[in-house]
DNA sequence: ATTCTTACATACATTCTTGAATGTTTAGTT
DNA sequence: AACTAAACATTCAAGAATGTATGTAAGAAT
């Protein structure tokens, strides 16, 4: 078997990834050697070599798979935020738990992101591009819509906008790694929106607030 | 320079300690040499593997190192949480916090935690004994106190102890992960009273209720 | 029908790293 | 003073992973 049709290169093209994520989680990154991948997904290393330049390229295609949904979740933000501000903010934290919760493939890639891949070198690469430009893109529209939310009374005149956003990120994406290191303790799409509302509460009632500069 | 005295012997054990940290930090545990770290301590591997029995031991020792302050902040709970359990709990997550943001060292080695070591094999058995000894004791201790809190009328009566405790650890673990990927966005120890003090804002005032069994 | 190129497989050379084995010097011990 | 053993340094064998180079069968183009 060699030479495959379009369709058939597209669906190694896809194997090899899916074998990947599969592989990567259960070994971690660094233990993990093409030939591993190459194997689970049926394969040769040659076939990994055609459609990836090496090891960090494989890892940078997963993890921007996983990040797809995720971009969709910002845009769709700036659409819902306009009425009610800390609501659609609400709304995008819920969601972001509850699709991890129910994608098997997003808790395996972000599981590889979390505790199965060193930020460093290769990846650092990777991670500080996926992360400088979800994150830091993110954070500046977190902000925005948090400012909204300040200027239309949802939240305290001297609300500290970064801080606050700070929080909610550092929340959001603890509960996340927290429960990805054991997701049987408790059904996070079924609480997701107890522990959301929990600390939304906070940040109505007591909000990190500016420092007199 | 071969035989020392014995404080050298334990200058030296230190040293190598030292310098693990350093260069697990700046390249990520798989991808340092146990060569990197003798040269970075002034020797050769015959002195680490002389120390320590290989490389998962020399990280197991790196972390209980920085254990350490969290199991006496631990210890210290359980006497200060007798008046006042929901101050007690704030004390601890400020504390940790501060903590971290005080001392280089732990912020390396947590650090490498978080973020530059693969919870995989050796090392997974290494965290699982640190997160499931620290973790899990920690998680009963918590949920005792938060119970006290509750039977005091700090909390609602139908709190979910469990799962306010899981959102505590969710919110102290992702601020200390997200905030040693950037820590020059803030000062954490400022900030730390503030944003806990949000936190327990939330907890105080909608907290995740029981679910009618 | 022939040719070209894709999509892999196979083989190979190179480079690292590890663990162990052995060597060496000197601090304690008696 | 001699001996033992600690505290390393040095050397070596072995495997393993990577990248590359080459082989090859089949789809696509003419």
């Amino acid at each position: 078997m060699v030479r495959k049709t379009k369709e058939d290169t597209e669906l190694t093209h896809a194997a090899l990834l899916e074998a990947a994520g599969q592989v990567f989680f259960d070994k971690g990154v660094a233990q993990t050697t093409l030939n591993d991948i190459a194997v689970a997904a049926g394969m040769t290393r040659g076939a990994i070599y055609w459609h990836f330049k090496d090891k960090a390229a494989l890892l940078q295609a997963l993890f921007g798979q996983a990040m797809l949904p995720m971009e969709a979740m910002l845009a769709e933000l700036d659409v819902c935020s306009e009425a009610d501000p800390l609501g659609a903010l609400r709304q995008m934290c819920i969601q972001s738990l509850t699709t991890l919760a129910q994608s098997q493939q997003q808790q395996r890639i972000f599981s590889i992101m979390f505790h199965k891949c060193e930020n460093i070198g290769e990846a650092a690469a990777v991670i500080a591009e996926n992360e400088q430009a979800c994150g830091d893109e993110c954070q500046v529209r977190i902000e925005r819509i948090l400012q909204k939310a300040v200027a239309m009374g949802q939240l305290p005149p001297d609300t500290d906008v970064f801080l606050s956003q700070q929080v909610m990120k550092n929340f959001t994406m603890g509960t996340m790694s927290e429960w990805l290191l054991a997701p049987h303790l408790y059904a996070l799409d079924a609480k997701a929106a107890a522990m959301v509302d929990m600390m939304m509460a906070g940040l109505k009632a007591c909000p990190p607030r500016e420092s007199p500069a």
